[in-house]
DNA sequence: ATGACTTGCTCAGCAAGA
């Protein structure tokens, strides 16, 4: 199975070349985050013809997720539990919840399409809604592989954040100035690998960024940012075959400012630190 | 230069992104 996540930022300005790179890279599974519609906008027909179905999720012009795959969605949910909500001058307990996540089942995988809040400045309470959101999805990650240990689990989307310095060629994404790489918000990134989960990507992909700011030439100068992410629980680490960053999806017309992050996942046999060593 | 893109909403200017 090849399972994909992209922040498209708008479903419906670039559709035509979403759906092409998911039929020209033979991807089963699409998560997708900043799709900026509702469920009823959402340019379903266009991945239908492709071969694929669609869960959407969006509440109005901000945010939004969906999944799109060959294979039926099972068990979609649009929270993990505990996820905190945000609304202006009322964002403590009850707040309503924003449209970042969706949760389904395909290929035995329970996958999710996430999109972290972007935190905005380290003075603004969307900076500490930002650190809730990834305490909570902590603790749903741990919760959950504390019952299932063995469930191929994986966690996909864009996390807003440079987990380390060689995530971030942005010169003017600086500690201590501007989110996606403080501390905090790095602490919070370590907690859901501590959790139980592993960059699927990295190993396989040694570098590269998945995002590029519109302004000031930042992709011609490759002045970017690794932000968007496949985690994966032991399971599904062990089933990851291959991985690929996108760039080239950043050319041409109208493209998203991040590129599609790919993992190919051979789902058949065995886990492979269950294998006997017979050869060699 | 308190901006520099891009999108959606609504119709010229703002909100939001990272």
């Amino acid at each position: 199975m090849r399972l994909a996540t992209w922040n498209v930022n708008s479903i419906r300005a670039r559709v035509g070349r979403i759906v092409d790179f998911a039929v020209r890279e033979d991807v089963d599974v699409l998560a997708m985050q900043e799709i900026k519609c509702k469920p009823e906008q959402f340019p379903y027909a266009e991945f239908e013809a492709a071969g694929y179905t669609v869960e959407a999720h969006g509440l109005s012009q901000w945010n939004g997720v969906a999944i799109a795959s060959r294979e039926p969605l099972e068990d979609v949910v649009t929270a993990f539990p505990g996820m905190p909500g945000f609304e202006k001058g009322h964002n403590g307990p009850g707040a309503a919840q924003e449209a970042r996540a969706m949760g389904a089942t395909v290929g035995g995988v329970r996958v999710w399409s996430l999109y972290v809040p972007n935190g905005r400045s380290l003075d603004d309470p969307h900076y500490l809604y930002k650190l809730d959101w990834l305490e909570a999805l902590r603790g749903y990650t741990q919760e959950t592989l504390a019952a299932q240990p063995d469930l191929a689990l994986a966690l996909t989307g864009d996390f807003n954040i440079a987990p380390t310095d060689a995530d971030n060629g942005d010169p003017t994404v600086v500690e201590g100035v501007t989110t996606h790489v403080s501390p905090p918000e790095r602490a919070a990134f370590q907690a859901l690998l501590d959790a139980g989960l592993t960059d699927t990507v990295r190993p396989l992909v040694p570098e590269g960024y998945t995002y590029w700011d519109y302004k000031q030439l930042r992709f011609p100068r490759n002045q970017g940012l690794r932000i968007d992410f496949i985690l994966g629980s032991h399971a599904f680490a062990n089933a990851v075959a291959g991985a690929a960053i996108h760039r080239n999806e950043r050319k041409g017309d109208a493209p998203s400012d991040h590129v599609p992050v790919v993992v190919d996942l051979d789902l058949t046999g065995p886990a492979d630190d269950d294998v006997p060593m017979i050869f060699g």
